[in-house]
DNA sequence: TGCTGTGAAACCGTTCACAGCT
DNA sequence: AGCTGTGAACGGTTTCACAGCA
């Protein structure tokens, strides 16, 4: 139990606390920023919004990281936490549909931060093939991808193509040897053995919305 | 019991369940596209890939849709569906940040469907305003929110604009009266008195794939 | 008979309350 | 004394199992 071994149990997380610890790696960075050195269980759920127990809960789950009667050492949480989510090195991420929603993610922060960085984009017109996003990241023909993903080392892959060719995409990024796919089309796909699928709806996403507004004044 | 008032119950629906009850709505429009007059809760959660159980809990937390011996009528539960989610007609919703991802948004299918049409788009960059986006939605200044929100009746708001302007750029949202946010920067917004606001943090979504990636070979 | 609508049971995540270190 | 780590209580959602109706 005094073991230095973690044996980082990524597993067992459920949505919810990886969105958590997620943040908690932005909030921590921030506090670092600013040379915070300790913080407690409750000073984070204040910048958090949430419950005190629930973070000492989900770090506990992963190892031990606090020192009782002190709090949490930020740095150090940093690091460790970053290590154990996998956050704490660049993975490159391809995109398949050289749209102008895929090259906005192309070109975006989000895309291009401390953890990830866009390797190429993907697509079939010829027109686009060869050129380059705005930003300067190369667009190849989507014949090419399962060689790039290797040769870039490419982890993640994003369909942005249009619904009807989703499917086909996604499978294309699986069989080249992803192991997740961020999926923007409002299509299911997959399931893949050894391909992660996360879906990022946005109809869905205006949907719900909409369902959930406020009630109309009147 | 008996009565035909339905009393509209939207309220008391978790995230999950409007989930569900918009995927399920897309599935009934597939349905009725090819024909089919009749389905069961278990022909339901086949497409959807969950539980013929918690379907009919869904259906019946808002009143009684189906017969009994025989399922449901996919028109009728279709129609009846669609107008206690609200998305039986068409809102108008603008988007604040006329980059790429707020210009992407803006021409995209997901934004201009059955339910949604984007009535405008806002920035500050004088180069911008006055022009239109490659669909033709007409970029306002950032000044025009308030009475462009009224004129065009819009309901909701869009946040595309970098993290350090989402704050305000909600803010203004709110102020000028639409009832709901969807904000796209990583940024906590809000809350606002009377406006729903919903995130689509796509560098969250991105962590969060990458945390549950299947390990590394090797 | 067949399928819905629904009480009861199982499950999971969150919150509480406190024992145990420092 | 202070704060973490954690068993126990709680609340909500999902699943089961079946009564009730066409």
């Amino acid at each position: 139990m005094t073991s230095t071994a973690v044996r980082s149990r990524r597993d067992g997380l459920s949505e919810a606390a990886t969105h958590r610890l997620s943040l908690l790696l932005r909030v921590l960075g921030g506090l670092e920023a600013v040379g915070v050195d300790t913080i407690s269980s409750a000073g984070l759920a204040e910048r958090l919004g949430g419950n005190a127990a629930q973070i000492r809960k989900d770090l506990a789950h992963l190892g031990e990281f606090g020192v009782r009667g002190v709090g949490y050492r930020v740095a150090d949480l940093k690091a460790r936490l970053g290590a154990i989510l996998g956050l704490d090195r660049v993975r490159v991420v391809v995109i398949v549909g050289a749209g102008h929603l895929g090259q906005a993610l192309a070109d975006s922060k989000n895309f291009n931060g401390d953890s990830f960085r866009v390797g190429a984009l993907f697509d079939v017109d010829g027109r686009k093939v060869g050129g380059r996003s705005r930003t300067g990241i190369p667009i190849r023909h989507a014949e090419a991808l399962r060689e790039s993903v290797s040769e870039l080392g490419a982890e993640i892959g994003v369909v942005a193509v249009p619904p009807e060719n989703a499917a086909g995409a996604a499978l294309s990024l699986a069989q080249a040897g992803v192991r997740g796919i961020l999926n923007f089309a409002p299509t299911v796909v997959g399931p893949f053995a050894g391909t992660t699928v996360k879906n990022v709806d946005l109809t869905l996403s205006l949907e719900t919305l909409a369902v959930q507004l406020a009630p109309a004044a009147g």
